[in-house]
DNA sequence: AATTTTTTACGACAAAAGTCGTATTTTATT
DNA sequence: AATAAAATACGACTTTTGTCGTAAAAAATT
């Protein structure tokens, strides 16, 4: 028996995404979104969200003709989890290893480094 | 057809974790390593090496009895695309937002928030 | 040389993921 | 009321992933 996976998959949480963003919305909102950038059939997207429903990732109710779709796994529990799994896989639970990864990339603005800095005082002066 | 999944899998890369320290490395040698924390067959991860290597995820060579395994993807690039994917899925491209959540997880020792002011400085002054 | 141990090669199977086609049911339009 | 349009429900099919069992090949022991 393969392993239970634990979080949502890449397409269903491509759904989400966009859920998040508009929800609540029908399938035809989400998949018109998602239509946008990727060439997929109304009714793989139809698919995907039904069996969101029934693995109780989402919630829905009748209104009107179509059904209107809600999230139940809300945006930063899901940010949270996959922030989580690349933290202990890829960088081995070092959260400094990975800020400083993300700081090499991101080229801060002038204002975000004053933010971050602000953090650090912060974090500094909340130890004994 | 499904698409054509872009980085390795879940079990790829806990192989693949392992071979980086370890590499080269026998499918035993990495094998014992993930037998430690998990239970699981010894052909089962044969087979997920043998199938990592038909997708040239890792190279081999025969030394005396056995292969030696070496990986094909390195370990910085791997971070990245995971990173670059958590980034522009659940974090929607901000690598501030992620370096905010990241430090409000892992409470970093002195030491390391000294670090992290040097690199803040050293952005500060690069820019011009 | 015979036997045991290690390794590899194959093939099989189930579950998850992704994609659609077709049939129904509902709702709008003539 | 008939017809057209929009949604939903179902079911089918293909890949990928994860797991093993069994057999064959190679190497080590006795």
């Amino acid at each position: 028996m393969v392993n239970r996976k634990d979080g949502p998959s890449e397409r269903e949480l491509e759904i989400l995404q966009v859920l998040w963003d508009l929800e609540p919305a029908t399938v035809r909102d989400i998949h018109e979104q998602i239509a946008r950038e990727k060439n997929i059939g109304y009714t793989t997207t139809l698919k995907q969200i039904q069996r969101m429903f029934d693995k109780g990732l989402v919630s829905r109710k009748k209104h009107g003709k179509s059904h209107v779709y809600s999230s139940k796994v809300g945006r930063h529990e899901t940010q949270n989890n996959l922030f989580d799994k690349l933290l202990n896989t890829a960088f081995k639970g070092s959260a400094i290893k990975l800020v400083m990864h993300a700081l090499g990339k991101g080229k801060p603005t002038p204002e975000e480094i004053k933010q971050l800095r602000e953090l650090l005082n912060k974090m500094e002066g909340g130890k004994k």
